[in-house]
DNA sequence: TCTATATGCTACTTGTTTGTAGTATTTAAT
DNA sequence: ATTAAATACTACAAACAAGTAGCATATAGA
């Protein structure tokens, strides 16, 4: 489990804006908190907004807020929009297809390891992360 | 887990080798079975030389055999070589340190699962995956 | 209306991975 | 020695991801 920087950031920066799910939060702000350049977090709260995850305000006194129930949006939700979730519930090696019938060497080994995976990619949620225990951005 | 694919097709290359172990593999016989093209395996094939994984004969009659048994080459151990599996054994959302003292709001529920992981890919190797059952390649 | 404070868009730069081309080297067999 | 069949090396090209820069747009409030 890779995920793309991007993807990382994007789910940092989500993580962070649930802890205060109701504020309206601006770029600067959470600049201030994640690592991440003035203009690469533009770039993906840009692409958060066009997602749906959030809601942009623009001009004076504006910023991000959510735009779905935090329940709403799992982690598998947001690595679907940014890289594709095949991706990863692909096959290991970059085979085509994966299928008990044709299986490759791996297959009953990984075939449980996968499922699970994805499982709890789908059913872990904004809502459900233990964010109170946050101590690290 | 998504590999790189050079790692993707090093692990396709060594597996269709163990199957025959005891054979001296040519690059060109490899490429027939595996859809690599001519120059880039051959360039993985080199690697997995140098990495120690196999053994190189130059010349006519010559071709690539395990330079190790067959049990001591984890899938870990090819990740490492080629990507470095700290990428997959280190933070999903990028961040420096993992800890239970300075959790990020994955952490309780990613612990569990990554080093289930890292068991998996560091206890099945080349000798105890499913060689017979292969249909793909 | 003007200004300060926000986000949005487009284009470029840099770095990495993936893939390709051409040439050199090695060695068994004749 | 020569040849044929193999691997090794170096450099380049293309595709993608990551990161940067500058200008455009929107809006609350003085
Ligand atoms: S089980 Fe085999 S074929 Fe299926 S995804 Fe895993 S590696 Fe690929
Ligand atoms: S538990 Fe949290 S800090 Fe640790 S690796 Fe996972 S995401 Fe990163």
């Amino acid at each position: 489990m890779k995920l793309q920087k991007t993807t990382e950031y994007s789910l940092r920066i989500l993580i962070y804006m649930a802890k205060e799910s109701e504020k309206i939060h601006t770029a600067k702000s959470i600049l201030e908190n994640l690592n991440i350049s003035d203009k690469y977090l533009r770039r993906i709260m840009t692409q958060l907004t066009k997602f749906g995850f959030i809601t942009s305000v623009q001009g004076k006194e504006g910023g991000y807020f959510f735009a779905k129930k935090l329940e709403d949006i799992s982690i598998a939700d947001v690595i679907n929009a940014f890289e594709g979730l095949e991706k990863y519930s692909g096959c290991v090696l970059g085979f085509e297809e994966c299928s008990d019938e044709n299986p490759c060497a791996f297959h009953y080994k990984w075939k449980e390891f996968r499922s699970n995976l994805i499982k709890f990619l789908k059913t872990t949620n904004l809502s459900n992360i233990e964010v109170e225990q946050i101590l690290k951005f």
